[in-house]
RNA sequence: GGGGCUAUAGGGUAGCUUGGAUCAUCCUUUCUGGUUUGGGACCAGACGACCCCGGUUCAAAUCCGGGUAGCCCCA
């Protein structure tokens, strides 16, 4: 049977052809490369973050190098390949990561030590700390670097969210004491939460990580956790209470000032480009990305309606706005005078791209001394006087941040179920939920909930209620219950 | 870890079953020129592809083997 030929002049080839909710996965695929943000590799597993969505991860970085200036946190930077021997100092980092390190053969391997590309810089910069740190005027010692992870993951790759390669901060702190430690590694648990709420306009589960889920050599893991429009959950960032077991393994100490020998306490802290995928993923629709404003590359577009008697005014016009909100706002606004498109198509193309604002001016505008602003997370459109545009433009595009953070804040709370029984919790893990219930604590028990609920993992135990209730029980084996935790499903 | 599907120009596709005459189809993008421009404009012309390696054959986009990459499902 011969295919029935394709209506070409009503698909819109270059935009989004496939529906969110339909097929989120080919859906997501598609506004990563056709927004630009970034491009598959000839290499499996890896990605090309293209200019425009470096843009994005720029802006975090440049957010949070501020939040680490006033923590006292300094910009250091270790080699990427690590020696094999640092691996089993800590048994169970070692354990953890082994199965998922990538190893470097060279053609002189013989004649030294194998090395490890790094999925994480705990053991090289530990090595080196042990060397720095001396006496208590060492110390809080605070170092992050901005660098690339290598983590062979086997299967289910996707941009942003799972790759082998990818770009992320890791802080490594060291102090005297373990209350001031612990207080750091929430401190940084905080900053986290407000750079993924405030910035990203992505809500947030704040919480402990289960025995199960913590970090390989960590006594306690702290994660914030993004709840998605599939229900499924993203990690998007994790801050380790290390204890002092790496400060032994690599033989950290340092001279108290009882000129007594110390081991000090140390943490570890980490958000990678994940975070890029998930706010994609969080808040983007049919027609393509949709960017929160702060940070948003291009915070809003000027699209010129020309004709050819009133081109140059309305151009004029264009760039005059376009230098007012500059300097007002010191953001980059762009005008599109490209010729050889239309305005209808540029209008798709911004969207397609997620600039938060669309500006439109044109002749009749320019009669009325007015212009017309476009939001993209609801697609309302305003008839602006020319006097207000800059504090119209100031309030749009708060209220579209607020919009977003608000409707994404709205879903996760939705998405709660507080659960009791086995049948209970099966039946929400069906249906997507996020899952509250007690459980034991127990990493066997984790296992079997995660095998038999075809995936529902535990996300956190929340902070301000860890503890279960004394006389709840567990919710897979029936013992008494140890915690309260989140599970879903998760990327 | 197991199973399935896919790969043809920047994007989307036809051709593959049954190997040949189709200097590989059509739409779109891009480029040139002209007319246009308030939600993906129009006309004319041009550029542009069979994933890689090997095999079978007089002849391979098409059949066979291997590789690479992507997607989906299950554990």
């Amino acid at each position: 049977m011969a295919p029935l030929k394709k209506e070409a002049k009503e698909e819109k080839v270059m935009g989004i052809t496939v529906k969110k909710d339909e097929d989120p996965s080919e859906w997501y695929s598609q506004v990563v490369l056709r927004s630009e943000l970034a491009d598959y590799a000839p290499v499996k597993g890896c990605m090309i973050i293209r200019p425009y969505g470096y843009a994005i991860w720029q802006n975090i970085m440049d957010y949070f190098n501020g939040v680490m200036k006033k923590l006292g946190v300094q910009n250091a930077y270790f080699p990427l390949f690590i020696p094999e021997s640092f691996f089993g100092k800590e048994a169970e980092h070692a354990k953890g990561f082994t199965p998922e390190v990538a190893w470097v053969s060279t053609s002189d391997e013989e004649d030294g030590e194998r090395l490890a590309i790094r999925p994480t810089s705990e053991t090289i910069m530990y090595d080196s700390y042990a060397k720095w740190i001396r006496s208590h005027r060492d110390l809080p010692l605070r170092i992050n670097q901005w660098c690339n992870v290598v983590r062979w993951e086997t299967h289910a790759v996707k941009m942003f969210l799972r790759s082998r390669e990818f770009l992320w901060q890791e802080g490594h702190c060291v102090y005297e004491t373990e209350e001031q430690c612990e207080l750091e590694t929430r401190l940084i648990l905080k900053e986290y939460r407000r750079l993924a709420e405030d910035i990203l306009a992505m809500p947030v589960l704040t919480g402990r990580k289960t025995e199960k889920e913590k970090f390989a050599g960590a006594k306690r893991t702290y994660t914030i956790e993004a709840f998605m429009p599939d229900g499924k959950a993203v990690q998007s960032g994790t801050s380790h209470n290390l204890g002092q077991g790496f400060a032994k393994a690599f033989g950290i100490s340092y001279l108290g000032r009882d000129e007594k020998k110390h081991t000090p306490w140390q943490n570890s802290w980490g958000i990678s480009t994940r975070l890029i995928g998930a706010m994609v993923l969080l808040h983007s629709d049919d027609k393509g990305l949709v960017l929160p404003p702060t940070i948003a590359p291009i915070k809003a577009v000027i699209v010129p309606i020309l004709f050819d008697d009133t081109k140059d005014a309305v151009l004029n016009k264009c760039n005059e706005i376009k230098t007012q909100l500059f300097r007002e706002f010191n953001f980059d606004v762009k005008v599109d005078d490209r010729d050889e498109y239309s305005p209808g198509w540029k209008f798709n193309e911004w969207e397609l791209k997620g600039v938060p604002l669309r500006i439109e001016i044109g002749p009749k505008d320019m009669e009325k001394k007015q212009v017309v602003i476009v939001r993209r997370d609801t697609g309302d459109k305003e008839f602006v006087p020319e006097s207000k545009l800059l504090d119209k433009t100031k309030e749009l595009l708060e209220l579209v941040q607020e919009n977003l953070f608000k409707k994404a804040k709205k879903h996760m709370e939705n998405s709660i179920v507080e659960v009791k029984t086995w049948d209970e919790f099966m039946e929400a893990a069906e249906q997507r939920k996020l899952i509250k219930t007690t459980f034991c604590g127990e990493i066997g028990c984790e296992e079997k909930i995660k095998a038999e609920s075809g995936g529902a993992s535990s996300r956190c135990m929340p902070l301000d209620a860890e503890k279960a209730i004394d006389g709840s029980i567990c919710v897979k084996c029936g013992k008494p219950a140890e915690y309260v935790v989140y599970f879903s499903k998760s990327y």
